[in-house]
DNA sequence: CCTTGTGAAATCTTTCACAGCT
DNA sequence: AGCTGTGAAAGATTTCACAAGG
């Protein structure tokens, strides 16, 4: 969610629908691992399986971008990944500032999924003076008071707040006037933003209460012929057409 | 995504959309906080700027849980708060294990968004023998080759996996062999799971890209007005009505 | 003969707008 | 008079199923 293309038209836009756009990353994924293995084509039925997704719905994302396959054969990795990329915008380079370095600013620091697909992190911010100099994930970490000269340096455009809640809106105004106009929050909190700026929220403890939903059911339909919890479940299945699935956001709770 | 809901007609289940499952725990956050406030009502209006939907859709959602408004009133707050605990299924005691206690596990058990919420870190669990014993937010690490006996031991049905993308599926097969029926998925991987397993994935990586899709629209656009980034934007506005919001899972990439 | 690309149908979600209750 | 609850309309997404291309 947080995306709001409300604004302007976007001009020579091909409008891609926003649930294809949230599938392409898992294409991506599913092709560059292929590539590796230096797999030179495959079929809508392969990949899909492998990005858990079902065929037709891989068919139909992949025609939003333009007709990239070859019938009666497939679609080439190595021309795929490149599209996807492209459209994705991932063959340029995008510095980003992660602000507030406690546990979980830390573990992203250190996360290395950042590099491998045109994701830099330019620099590190929190609010504590003790911090200022340590480095973290080989980064020093810099002080609050210089976000906007550091924002404006580096030509940051994505922002990560992983701050407790209650600094979180106040970062992003500041990050915001900044010239920041992509967040992704980890803060357990609703940010307000102008328009034009684009807000997702990554939210462990919503998508814990989603499971926690499904749980009660299971629970529920199952007291009806057996005992109670506990049943170990049979052969495994591959995700691939099972239900609705690129959505729900989530958000860090308090 | 990751939800699947196809087996079973589910009894006695009002048939909640998920889009609306989704957000319940937003409303929760939102409910929750008002209330620590003492607010003792609130509007379809009120509760969805804090929670940033339109009222139209809290309107709707809630009527899927029943009636608890008063016309020309508004809701109760504490009694939503209940309705909607108990919907989600969180007046119960759902003990979690965290498996792979790296960067990210050891800020997911610091984490106090679970306590808060009926969620419990039964045990932190990692495959390296020299974590094992080590307190990690005040809770000894144990090793994978207890996992089993821990599940089964502390009656777990929802478990988080943590580790690194290679690890994730193996850990997960043993989860769902010991009883696992909910899987939160930090790695950046599709995880095979049978029926009737739930999984939900959280993906950094996935995240970013989709930013930067925007963030790439953004430039198109703006370079055809003014001369590139760094646009100061201006009044904030709430993101109440913007655009569809809770969706689009995520994964953490390798 | 195989697999893509895609109209058309089915399904799900959001939004509108107003009748109905307090 | 105000605000909820909800049919019905509009929009988005998914799935079907098959014509067309290699």
């Amino acid at each position: 969610m947080a995306t709001g293309r409300t604004h302007r038209p976007a001009t020579r836009s091909r409008g891609i629908p926003e649930a294809t756009v949230a599938r392409l990353p898992l294409y991506l994924r599913a092709l560059t691992a292929l590539s590796e293995r230096s797999v030179p084509t495959v079929s809508s039925e392969e990949l899909a399986a492998a990005a858990g997704v079902n065929s037709a719905k891989l068919r139909k994302d992949f025609s939003y971008l333009g007709s990239y396959g070859t019938r009666g054969v497939g679609y080439d990795v190595e021309y795929l990944v490149y599209q996807i990329s492209r459209e994705l915008g991932l063959t340029q380079d995008w510095p980003v500032v992660i602000v507030g370095i406690g546990n979980l600013g830390a573990a992203l620091a250190n996360y290395g999924g950042f590099a491998s697909r045109g994701f830099r992190v330019a620099a590190l911010i929190d609010a504590d003076p003790e911090m200022a100099g340590k480095p973290v994930a080989g980064i020093p970490v810099q002080h609050t008071d210089d976000l906007e000269k550091i924002i404006d340096d580096n030509g940051v455009s994505i922002g990560v707040i992983a701050t407790p809640a209650g600094a979180a809106q106040q970062v992003c105004d500041r990050l915001v006037a900044a010239g920041v106009t992509s967040i992704l929050n980890f803060a357990p909190t609703v940010l307000s933003v102008p328009d034009g700026v684009d807000v997702r929220k990554v939210d462990l403890s919503i998508e814990l209460q989603i499971l926690a939903f499904h749980e009660q059911r299971k629970a529920g339909e199952e007291a009806a012929e057996t005992d109670g919890r506990r049943r170990p479940v049979a052969a495994r299945k591959t995700p691939a057409d099972k239900g609705p699935d690129g959505d729900v956001p989530a958000v860090m709770p308090a």
